[in-house]
DNA sequence: CGACTTTGACCTGCGC
DNA sequence: GCGCAGGTCAAAGTCG
């Protein structure tokens, strides 16, 4: 379960679908019961030690700072939000969590091998970037922005590459 | 025994 | 109209 804040009641999963065969569970927010919003968790199809969370709708509701990001609550299979603003900040009404789930950077070290390290610089910019809440927010507005201007793409994964202790910091 | 989770069934929208 | 896939419901199971 990602662990981002808010408190989630789940109320159904389906075991597979289409474009993932990965099992996908349908939460309601539980902080409010008149809450809108929805929530979608399903690990990548193509690197299962991430999880997608994808968020419909906006809360009604204040944001529950309690248990976010306390070390308490990163249990082994919790997940770290890249992105440590309230939904509530977020204006479109669908928004995307990449969560990585003690992710090691193995594709990293794949594509160093294959490009000569070439594109070093590019993941160290990345990675600066991502620990930059103004910049994520845009982002993942931006990737929500580009899904929905492209209805033939179904699902959404990203691997960033990047250890948890760097997105933890 | 109540709260929470699981899971199969059902509903709905969409493409052919 | 039919079949499929996504989303939701609700009964059954589990746990404290």
């Amino acid at each position: 379960m990602v662990k981002d804040g808010y408190e989630w009641k789940k109320y159904g999963q389906k075991k597979t679908t289409k474009d993932n065969p990965s099992p996908r569970a349908y939460y309601k927010c539980a902080l409010a019961p008149t809450c809108p919003v929805k929530k979608k968790v399903q690990r990548s199809i193509q690197d299962k030690s991430i999880v997608v969370a994808t968020y419909e709708g906006k809360h009604n509701h204040g944001f529950p700072f309690r248990d976010l990001f306390k070390p308490s609550s990163v249990t082994p299979e919790a997940s770290i939000m890249d992105n440590d603003l309230p939904m509530t900040n977020i204006s479109n009404d669908i928004n995307i969590d990449l969560c990585l789930c003690n992710r090691v950077p193995t594709d990293v070290t794949d594509k160093q091998q294959k490009d000569g390290g070439s594109n070093m610089k590019a993941l160290e910019c990345i990675s600066s970037l991502l620990k930059d809440p103004n910049f994520i927010a845009p982002l993942a507005e931006a990737v929500v922005l580009s899904i929905n201007s492209q209805s033939e793409q179904v699902g959404l994964n990203l691997s960033l590459g990047l250890p948890q202790s760097d997105l933890s910091k």
